[in-house]
DNA sequence: CTATTCTACAACCAAATGGTTGTAGATCAG
DNA sequence: CTGATCTACAACCATTTGGTTGTAGAATAG
């Protein structure tokens, strides 16, 4: 099963984690800075034009998504990227697109195949008497 | 400059929308079932706790981002993935990622420079006294 | 025609988000 | 020691978010 092997390697709490702290400019642009190199805390709260308690709650919010980690260096706390989050973020979508292409392929193949047999459309309405699949098909219009 | 490079086709807003699409498990599973194959908008409904109301402000998000396409079907109202979204989302990703290779490429070889040079740590410090580059670097701790 | 289904949308609510200011503790410079 | 800097955190506020229920219209079934 398809579901099975999305997701396997990432909770869903962590996934919304990780894309809720993508979902902010300042945030992306932080990331972006802290992946060309480290900066510090208030290095980085002079960069926007919003108060450094702002920017420390950014970063937090980008350390609980595990995609920057701060270390602290003196009485400074040094923000520096961590590659995983970004990876884990990117291989998500990265198996959404494998998807994609084996369903149509999938499709492709139908076409091909039913071409001459069925000319008219397939059943687009919820209820479908025929759930050849033990899997929950409800709703489900159009292969 | 990298800035420029990155997020050269993607508006803020049109970012913030995409991942904040992300940032919530039932429309992640949204997409990837529309991804396998249409549903309409009740069909949707009928798989998840919750009311029909409550999906269909989950598909009005993924339709804002571009994630996912209506298309009225007598009276029903059949949800498509659009996989421009996801490209976009992907590709994005993949810049940050080349840009993280590119530092982890310049540190490695910086480190090969300098590695008899100088065996001290690069300064650490907020203010730093020579800003060689034009762009905003405050802040900036390391290379 | 009537009843049902599917959708849209408004109104409402609790919790989270993104921002602020203020206070206080550590660390560093002079 | 004194003052400046960096950080952490609490309290507060407005807006957004994720959910609810209810109402109403359009399309389909009988």
């Amino acid at each position: 099963m398809v579901v099975d092997q999305l997701q396997a390697q990432f909770s869903d709490e962590e996934l919304d984690r990780l894309f809720q702290a993508f979902a902010d400019t300042t945030r992306r642009d932080i990331v972006r800075r802290v992946t060309m190199g480290a900066y510090s805390v208030s290095g980085l709260a002079a960069l926007y034009a919003m108060s450094f308690a702002a920017v420390q709650k950014h970063v937090a919010v980008l350390e609980r998504a595990s995609l920057v980690s701060k270390e602290k260096r003196g009485r400074e706390q040094i923000v520096r990227a961590n590659h995983d989050g970004l990876q884990r973020a990117r291989r998500l979508l990265d198996e959404y697109e494998v998807i994609w292409r084996q369903r149509a392929d999938r499709i492709a193949d139908l076409l091909a195949e039913t071409a001459t047999a069925e000319p008219g459309r397939t059943q687009t309405g919820t209820r479908q008497t025929r759930n050849t699949q033990s899997n929950k098909t409800e709703g489900k219009t159009e292969g």
